[in-house]
DNA sequence: CCGTAATTACTGATCGACCCGTAGAAACAA
DNA sequence: TTGTTTCTACGGGTCGATCAGTAATTACGG
């Protein structure tokens, strides 16, 4: 499966909050943090991501409605395998023991992790 | 810090266990998977990488030899940093909870990630 | 000294991601 | 109807990454 750019990543973050978005609603959100950002280029994004096969739309009215094609869970799925192939040949171990050691983990977390961990060991057998 | 490109990402893992090596060198390994690769193309990418400061060299001879100027756990952690701040805005924990789902973990590593989590609860008290 | 091989420097081509302006169509308000 | 606003479609421009050919330089074997 292919893999989002960045930007569209980033459009798809928010449609994945409201299910079913327009290209306004979505440049809104944008604007907040990028006020120059013109409506075409969010529009773009939109027809790229379409013939990418990541959205699909409807219309109503005038305007189109998008909606993701993929669900949030996979998409992460992918960018973590293709990370972890790319940055440690696949090593998932190493890699891991990185992420514990640089993220600021809450007790809560942790806890989650260990229990996470003895899931995956019970399978194991 | 500026992070390696993917093409940058793997010259330098290479360049990681040799220490110092030459442009004639890498071209080699990399040719093993890639065997239409030109020899000029891995010299550009050296050239790249070290105007962007990922690598020095010395002469020998007629030749270069680079050795790199990051070490790979500052580079990788860059990476990783990145990456979870790209993908889950920061919330470290969603993202190892995918990874311990997704990798394939040999008992050996889980035992590590148990007692680095275990560490790291030392730690925060 | 001469010719060959190896090396770097330089330059450009290509491709994808990203960005946006303009034109045309559609909806809408007066 | 008429003018304004709000859409989408289309095309292009820029930038970085990647790749590689050619020229210039250097080393080396004879």
């Amino acid at each position: 499966m292919q893999t989002p750019t960045e930007r569209e990543f980033e459009v798809l973050k928010i449609l994945w909050e409201k299910e079913k978005t327009t290209v306004r609603d979505i440049w809104n959100v944008l604007r907040k943090d990028e006020p120059d950002l013109a409506y075409t280029t969010v529009l773009s994004v939109f027809q790229v991501m379409e013939r990418k096969g990541f959205v699909a739309h409807e219309t109503v009215g005038k305007a189109y409605l998008y909606r993701p094609l993929q669900q949030r869970q996979n998409t992460v799925q992918s960018l973590i395998r293709n990370f972890v192939a790319r940055v440690f040949d696949g090593a998932a171990g190493e890699f891991l023991l990185h992420g514990i050691e640089i993220g600021k983990l809450s007790p809560e977390e942790l806890d989650a992790l260990e229990e996470q961990i003895r899931e995956k060991k019970r399978k194991k057998k």
